[in-house]
DNA sequence: GGCCAGGCTAGCA
DNA sequence: TGCTAGCATGGC
């Protein structure tokens, strides 16, 4: 049994980050009375990793033994993970008293992103969600994970941990057919993967710029600038990210401004230079307010 | 029952 | 270079 606690560099609010992971049950995390349970790939070793707030800093227990190198690496993935090291304080000082976004900005302050464990998967969840409603799109990925993904046992219960490459590559497009992703999309994730196992080094775009991740990455089918995006915010934590093809953006500014139509893309980008350098923090507060106005009604 | 969903590709002008 | 039909199915 491993125990840690991290702590954030900023102010941060787990009660309101922690509504990602909610959002994401099942397909990702678990919740299980005040914890948040994931499983993740340390290696060759599958984990079961349990989550939840204790005062002013994250708490983690493993069910394991782990070496200190180990916890190491842990300890760093879990903090990128919940941009832990990401202090918002100049955000706030930019755009608190922001006369469109500064309201809904204020009702989250602490709010930090959540990323995807890897990039790998941070890109399948990203092109099996494309153009289809959340839900749908989480248990599709659901039916991808609990067909090519391993299980583990942690506290009695069978836990799934999201494939790798490997296993996604050995998948025909037919098996993704029958889980009813469509012909193409079936194609997208397959061939993407088998291209990972090929020697496509995902974790070799760190160290590139964003233009250059995007010029890198647009060529592969299947794989629109809204998606790279979507991998630069969700998979890397980049800061200055705008989707403005995204449609839960759109949807949401059509909210904050009350007009009846959705802004344009180049109206959305025009709009995001104004939040720049923090562009990726507005978005996520604008999907997190989106998701707060449809439960409402 | 019809329109929309955290888009992308291929084909056409 | 720019535009758009088609994709496939669930959610509301």
């Amino acid at each position: 049994m491993a125990h840690m606690k991290l702590m954030p560099s900023g102010i941060y609010s787990f009660e309101h980050t922690s509504r990602r992971l909610a959002a994401l049950e099942k397909s990702a995390y678990q919740v299980r009375d005040d914890r948040f349970i994931r499983t993740l790939r340390l290696g060759e070793r599958l984990i079961a990793v349990e989550l939840w707030w204790m005062g002013d800093g994250l708490a983690v227990e493993v069910s394991e033994e782990l070496s200190s190198q180990q916890l190491e690496e842990l300890s760093q993935r879990l903090r990128r993970m919940f941009s832990l090291d990401v202090d918002l304080s100049s955000f706030y000082q930019r755009l608190e008293g922001d006369p469109n976004l500064g309201n809904l900005i204020r009702e989250r302050r602490g709010l930090h992103v959540v990323l995807d464990a890897s990039l790998y998967e941070c890109l399948i969840r990203t092109i099996i969600s494309q153009q289809l409603n959340l839900s749908f799109a989480g248990t599709l990925i659901q039916r991808l994970i609990e067909r090519a993904g391993d299980t583990i046992v942690h506290r009695g219960e069978t836990l799934w941990v999201f494939p790798t490459p490997e296993q996604v590559a050995n998948l025909s497009y037919e098996d993704l057919q029958e889980l009813q992703f469509n012909r193409r999309k079936a194609e997208y994730v397959i061939d993407l993967s088998r291209k990972v196992v090929d020697g496509f080094d995902l974790d070799q775009l760190y160290t590139l710029s964003d233009d250059d991740v995007v010029k890198k990455l647009l060529p592969i089918r299947g794989i629109g600038r809204w998606t790279v995006e979507c991998l630069l915010l969700f998979g890397m934590g980049r800061t200055d990210l705008l989707p403005a093809a995204d449609i839960g953006v759109r949807n949401a500014l059509r909210h904050v401004f009350e007009t009846t139509e959705q802004p344009s893309e180049e109206e959305v980008r025009r709009l995001g230079e104004a939040w720049s350098p923090w562009r990726s923090y507005a978005v996520f507060y604008l999907w997190d307010y989106l998701g707060s106005t449809k439960n409402s009604q």
